[in-house]
DNA sequence: CGCTTCTTTGAATTTCGTCAAAAGGCGTGG
DNA sequence: CCACGCCTTTTGACGAAATTCAAAGAAGCG
């Protein structure tokens, strides 16, 4: 399963164990906070089981989620490489298992396994693009655009179907650069119209196509 | 002076010579397009004088202008590691030299000196915090605090003086996720209190102090 | 000097955030 | 099982912020 996450990818069976061997394993309660911005950050991070969010708070109080991670997915490692402060907390989205490992097992298994600093080269690399999309839509688009991008980019690619994660209304509003209440009327009039459903934190996308319209900038069909 | 690039940082003197070696080196005027947006990624760039503004259009006219590039960083590398397709455009903000090397050169150096993607690292990571910043900044922060931070953001960071890049309003605006003219407006306000001074493309800070007051909120003292 | 490009400024409009208040859900503990 | 309190969501009304449109100056460049 290791094998499976983006940091170990294509790396030997032997590598796997090792990393298996140093990695602690930590099962979190929902809205559990993992870290906090501006510790030291001194441990690589990645999801087994559950969710995380990274939320970042400004010196004013306003917050922005910068990120949902996913199962697989590694997070609060690039300060490994750079400045060792964390920007950002993470918080568990529901109840969680979390793998990490210290610095210095990171950076032995770097050494032994050289691919291993592509592949954090290529996943860093696809979250700088990521965020280059999400800074241009925060800079051009109106926040119905940009709430109906941040369902499509939460929603599992295929088709239509449940969001990848549990969010409240203040979440997908600190996620899309808006507020709750304008986010909490969105999903309303589009439920109305039938393109989605919210059952508690639960968000089902029937219409897909219209998210694409709404994305552009254009009405309902 | 290729020592001082943050791609070949830290590295022996002999990689030096090998990456001279193989470097293509251009003359180019201002407002020459490097390269556009899905094309595919060929090359690794810097910037060994004058400017490079990274340029993202969206499906709609809507761009942002997604980051400057001094003498001595690298742009349009990350692309190499992962999907090869180019996310933006670059181009020239005033007469510059710009160095590349191709594909092949640059894995060769790679695994020559594994030190490189540790500077790869490092260099993404930077931007990738960089642009946390600027996501949580728009999501969260209005139109003047926005400006008033990209300002500082593009002064050298000791002390007063001059932009380090020629702007025109609209390339401003588009950094900081506004229009040319609420950018207009604010600027003849701001140089009206003897915060800046706007000399054809340049800006002149005088007052670095009241640019943090505005980028907080607060309004001038 | 004439042209293009850029900047400024005003006025109207739209979007969106803010405030307030009511209604709904959910879990805990009695 | 119900009642209570807390957290979340919804909705309306209002106002501030910022974009848009229009048009006139200003500045650079051939």
């Amino acid at each position: 399963m290791l094998g499976a996450t983006e940091l170990l990818r294509d790396l030997p069976d032997e590598a796997l164990v090792r990393a298996h061997a140093c990695a602690r394993v930590e099962r979190l309660p929902g809205h559990h906070r993992i870290f906090e911005q501006g510790d030291r950050c001194e441990r690589a991070y990645a999801v087994a089981k559950g969710s995380v969010s990274i939320v970042q708070a400004g010196s004013d109080g306003g917050q922005a989620i910068i990120r949902f991670i996913a199962p697989g997915e590694m997070f609060g490692t690039v300060p490994l490489f750079t400045d060792h402060m964390l920007p950002a907390d993470a918080i568990t989205a529901e109840p969680s298992v979390v793998l990490s490992w210290s610095e210095a097992d990171i950076n032995a298994l770097i050494d032994a396994y050289p691919r291993m600093s592509m592949n954090i080269i290529r996943v860093i690399g696809t979250r700088l693009v990521e965020l280059q999309d999400r800074v241009r839509e925060l800079a051009t688009q109106r926040a119905d655009q940009r709430l109906a991008r941040a369902l499509l980019r939460l929603s599992r690619h295929d088709g239509n179907g449940e969001l990848a994660f549990p969010l409240r209304r203040k979440d997908l509003a600190e996620f899309s650069g808006t507020t709750l209440y304008t986010a909490s009327r969105m999903l309303t009039a589009w439920a109305r119209a039938g393109v989605l459903t919210s059952i508690g934190r639960r968000i089902l996308i029937h219409d897909r196509a219209a998210l694409h319209f709404l994305a552009e900038g254009r009405s309902l069909p």
